[in-house]
DNA sequence: ACAGAATCAAATTAT
DNA sequence: TTGATTCTGT
């Protein structure tokens, strides 16, 4: 480890924050401070916690960190996300945070469909124009009420009112969605001297990885936590913060220093990731942004290769040609296709590109975009899971009770949620009811008895001590007594399509049986948690030869020989909403330096060689739209750099065209 | 309650 | 253009 690594991970007097640029070995030190405090300076480790994002940094730190405490040192460990150390908080200080212990956890899916039964609109762009400012208002530790003062136009003040009842309506179903799980906890520590102090006690080093990304509700959790001792480790990088629009501040990072005047500031500055040129390509970007902490990112792995840039004609083309170039760089170069990335600003973008690499046999993986857990059958299954933890959870009561379709309709429904709020009682306490059973037609009441009746049996057998087989036998009973299987043929058009999907039941079934079986979890505290996993974290269980596709927001973090940076276009990789100067287009300039930051997280993915493509014309609508390349890349610098040295960039058109034409007779050159 | 037909909006980024 | 959602008839 270099002088500045060292001092990161031996400093111990007090906070500290580590500004670590790109590629400058931040897991490397977090890993070894945590390993340094357990193993060197007799730290248990029940009592170091580390907090990430996502549930795959917090893997990737775990699996590193076996290697070098081995693997019962690393099982006591608090590792985890931000968002899972919520969940574990609420959970065993439920009572004092006036949740039942096998409280719900709604996803943002669940949480807009709460939000459209309660304004009844259709108007989609509303709903989630409204979703996004309650989001932002618990970001900011602002209530209900708080919220209603703030709100400057009528548009906001609508917003509150819909805030009002939405918190009314999660605590009705024993319910929080994400951004509860750190206000909640945040508000339990700052009311509660009970519970702050038990936690203070219990954590003697809290690290803390991308620290830039956190938001004020989340700065004031760990200032609860940590208390007057400070005894923290923040990792981050301003020029990599790329989650404003969720809520996160960089002021964060100025206010360390202004509440924690003893805070040492530690800059890692040697980059051992990437060749000179990419290095300084992401410099000259980036110092267009205004700098909250000066740092001058260096590398000594030599020139390298030059950065191409190439006009594409279309979407297509492009995916196209980058599909043959990876194909061609991958033998030029004797590399696999795991050292190979393609990145992009957003998720559609995948589509053509996965169509290209599926022509050519190229096997690759997309990362981001959560379609494992929004399939309509994962969510399904999860339904009744969810309500089996909690009966309260009227979202989950509607779904489970309807699919398998069983004679449980619209009319039911209505006259159980109309009987249930009168009463102020769940849908599920009202089906249970005299008053609301007069209200119900004998035979759909007839269904609605035998779902009941089922759903309490089961509920009672999956509350009993967690064992390893009962997890796995309860949810190979749950899919026989609902016939899943045979619901998913009856409703898909083709028998493939049926296989398909319950393949991916079956996929879930035994994801949730090992988790299980490795955390020793109840069926309950596992459904908690699912809904903050998201399929990245599979990514690491198999691990083919595969190129990565991903968005650029998912590629932070990760690291490849080889990477491809498509769409680089004005309007898209600065992306730009709708031009139209509507309501909310405050923080002008903050907009495109986010989007900066993007495209220089984007650079500084690439170890060797980076390849910059855009499209002349894009298909926008329905209509062709001429696109011109994105600005950033005259603030790269390349003029300076040798001439391209991409074979792929010089071939001619037709020689592209014969190159297609080889691959696709050789099906199996992949 | 449900299946097929007509209509309509679409494009950030994600725990 | 698609893909998804709403409407309509049985």
């Amino acid at each position: 480890m270099n002088p500045a690594q060292q001092q990161a991970v031996r400093y111990l007097d007090g906070p500290s924050l580590v500004l670590a640029g790109a590629g400058s070995g931040k897991t490397r030190v977090i890993t070894s401070k945590i390993s340094y405090l357990v193993g060197q300076c007799g730290y248990e480790p029940k009592s170091v916690f580390a907090v990430t994002f996502t549930n795959k940094a917090a893997s990737e730190m775990r699996e590193r960190l076996i290697k070098m405490l081995g693997a019962e040192r690393v099982l006591e460990l608090n590792i985890s996300t931000f968002h899972s150390l919520g969940v574990r908080m609420l959970r065993e200080e439920s009572k004092a945070a006036g949740l039942k212990t096998g409280f719900s956890v709604m996803d943002a899916q669940d949480c807009f469909g709460l939000i459209q039964s309660l304004v009844a609109s259709t108007d989609k762009a509303r709903l989630k124009a409204i979703q996004q400012q309650i989001s932002l208002w618990k970001n900011a530790l602002l209530d209900p009420d708080a919220a209603t003062h703030s709100a400057q136009n009528a548009m906001m003040m609508d917003a509150a009112r819909v805030y009002h009842s939405y918190q009314t309506s999660l605590r009705a179903y024993q319910a929080v969605d994400f951004d509860d799980l750190i206000m909640l906890p945040c508000q339990l520590l700052a009311d509660n001297e009970d519970v702050r102090e038990k936690w203070q006690n219990r954590i003697r080093h809290l690290l803390i990885d991308e620290y830039q990304d956190t938001n004020a509700c989340q700065y004031e959790l760990m200032r609860h936590l940590t208390g007057v001792r400070a005894m923290f480790t923040a990792v981050g990088d301003d020029d990599q913060a790329i989650y404003g629009w969720r809520g996160a501040t960089m002021q964060n990072l100025a206010r360390l220093q202004d509440d924690y005047p003893v805070l040492k500031l530690i800059k890692l500055e040697q980059n051992y990731r990437s060749t000179q040129t990419i290095l300084a390509a992401a410099n000259h970007l980036i110092t267009r942004n205004p700098k909250l902490f000066p740092k001058q990112l260096w590398s000594d792995l030599g020139t390298g290769e030059a950065i191409s840039v190439s006009r594409m004609d279309g979407e297509l083309e492009q995916a196209q040609a980058v599909a043959i170039r990876l194909s061609a760089a991958r033998t030029e170069k004797r590399a696999t296709w795991k050292d190979f990335a393609v990145l992009y600003r957003s998720n559609q973008q995948a589509r053509a590109m996965e169509q290209a690499l599926r022509d050519l046999r190229i096997p690759y993986t997309v990362s981001g975009g959560q379609s494992f857990f929004d399939k309509a059958e994962v969510r399904d299954i999860l339904a009744y899971l969810r309500l089996v933890a909690n009966e309260q959870d009227d979202p989950a009561f509607i779904r489970a009770a309807t699919t398998p379709r069983r004679g449980i309709g619209q009319a039911t429904l209505q006259a159980l949620g109309e009987y249930a709020a009168k009463r102020h009682i769940s849908m599920f306490a009202a089906a249970c009811e005299q008053g609301a059973q007069a209200a119900i037609n004998p035979k759909q009441l007839q269904a609605l008895q035998t779902f009941v009746g089922f759903l309490q049996r089961y509920a009672m057998r999956a509350s009993q001590p967690a064992s390893r087989e009962h997890v796995a036998t309860l949810l190979d009973e749950l899919m026989a007594a609902i016939n899943y299987e045979h619901y998913l043929y009856d409703v898909s058009s083709d028998d493939r399509a049926a296989r398909m999907r319950w393949q991916t039941v079956l996929e879930l079934l035994d994801w949730l049986k090992s988790r299980a079986t490795e955390s020793n979890w109840s069926l309950s505290e596992l459904v908690q948690h699912v809904a903050l996993i998201t399929m990245l974290e599979r990514q690491g269980e198999q691990s083919p030869d595969a190129v990565t596709l991903s968005t650029l927001h998912a590629a932070k973090g990760l690291e490849f020989p080889h990477v491809y940076l498509i769409g680089v276009e004005e309007g898209l990789l600065p992306h730009l909403g709708r031009e139209s100067d509507e309501d909310s287009l405050a923080g002008g300039p903050e907009r495109i330096e986010e989007e900066r930051r993007l495209m220089y997280v984007g650079i500084t993915r690439a170890q060797r060689s980076l390849h910059l493509t855009w499209c002349a014309r894009r298909r926008r609508g329905g209509q062709d739209q001429a696109c011109e390349i994105s600005r950033f890349v005259a603030e790269m610098g390349l003029e300076q750099q040798p001439a391209v040295a991409d074979p792929g960039a010089s071939l001619t058109p037709k020689g592209r065209l014969d190159m297609l034409k080889a691959m696709l007779l050789k099906p199996g050159a992949s």
